[in-house]
DNA sequence: TTAAAATTGATAAAGACATTCAAAATCTTT
DNA sequence: AAAGATTTTGAATGTCTTTATCAATTTTAA
């Protein structure tokens, strides 16, 4: 917890910016909310603990939180931009109902390695990948019967 | 006439939807460009053939292209959908330059099966994915060094 | 040929996100 | 502690992609 505000912190510090309170209190609502955050949904979360945030200091930190690492960035297709924590998480995809939206977070060594070899064999050097798998969840199959 | 040509006509008359000059050259000009192209682009090449088309007709063709299997979308993560034939190809995913913005499309089935297995076991119906591998292509390593 | 229905393109609108800029806050140097 | 330099902030405005509106035109059906 303190951990990773410590990080944040130090970040700055390192770029040579300020951590105010905004920041601070941006890092905060957005390291105790679990789910995948749009900005919007951030801002407004903010906003119930200090209404004179302004949303564009919303969008300037989360870039910072994705700098630093502590956040990232995922898209679930539905037209906005998504945040989750990424300090001291371990690295994962995401499978995605298309009726009703919920995610699961999954990971299988099995791919990741396998997507390494075929970068590989394409003379690619990996640095990344984004992975979403879409479905129906075992809740939406179940109400549709 | 081409086959893919003959699926877009007979999609548009089975919607009891009309084969207009438009549509027509809009699927002309999509079929030979041979990149994943934006609607932008997509709209100035068809431009060059009859400046009278209007964008927005660019827009709705491309979707009625994608609900049709003609086209399917794709999204490199630039800020604009892109667009790349999707009949009589296999399925494939992408790999692409972090830095020239080159893609190269791949596919593992090796990867589909544990992607299938990974939702299985969560419960879920698979209905479909999106994997875009990130990484430096050969030629950019070579210039690099 | 006439009437009904679908399509078109110019324009406006929406929506997410970025930029601008004057005022305010914060850090540095005296 | 005060002054000065630098950064940050929030309201407003701008940008960019995509969608909606709507009168005019084109296509199909009768
Ligand atoms: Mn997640
Ligand atoms: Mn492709
Ligand atoms: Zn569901
Ligand atoms: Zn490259």
């Amino acid at each position: 917890m303190q951990e990773a505000r410590k990080q944040f912190f130090q970040f700055l510090a390192r770029k040579k910016l300020k951590f105010t309170s905004q920041r601070g209190l941006i890092f905060d609502v957005f390291w105790h909310i679990k789910d995948h955050v749009s900005p919007e949904e951030l801002y407004n979360a903010v906003k119930q603990n200090d209404p004179r945030v302004g949303q564009a200091t919303v969008y300037r930190t989360l870039k910072l939180l994705c700098e630093s690492g502590i956040a990232r960035e995922v898209n679930f297709g539905d037209g906005v931009a998504r945040f989750e924590p990424a300090f001291g998480q371990s690295h994962h995809d995401h499978l995605i109902c298309t009726n009703c939206h919920r995610s699961v977070e999954v990971m299988d060594p099995k791919i990741e390695k396998l997507q390494e070899k075929l970068a590989r064999d394409h003379g690619f050097t990996l640095t990344g990948h984004k992975l979403y798998l879409f479905g129906i969840c075992p809740h939406c199959r179940e109400k549709a019967r």
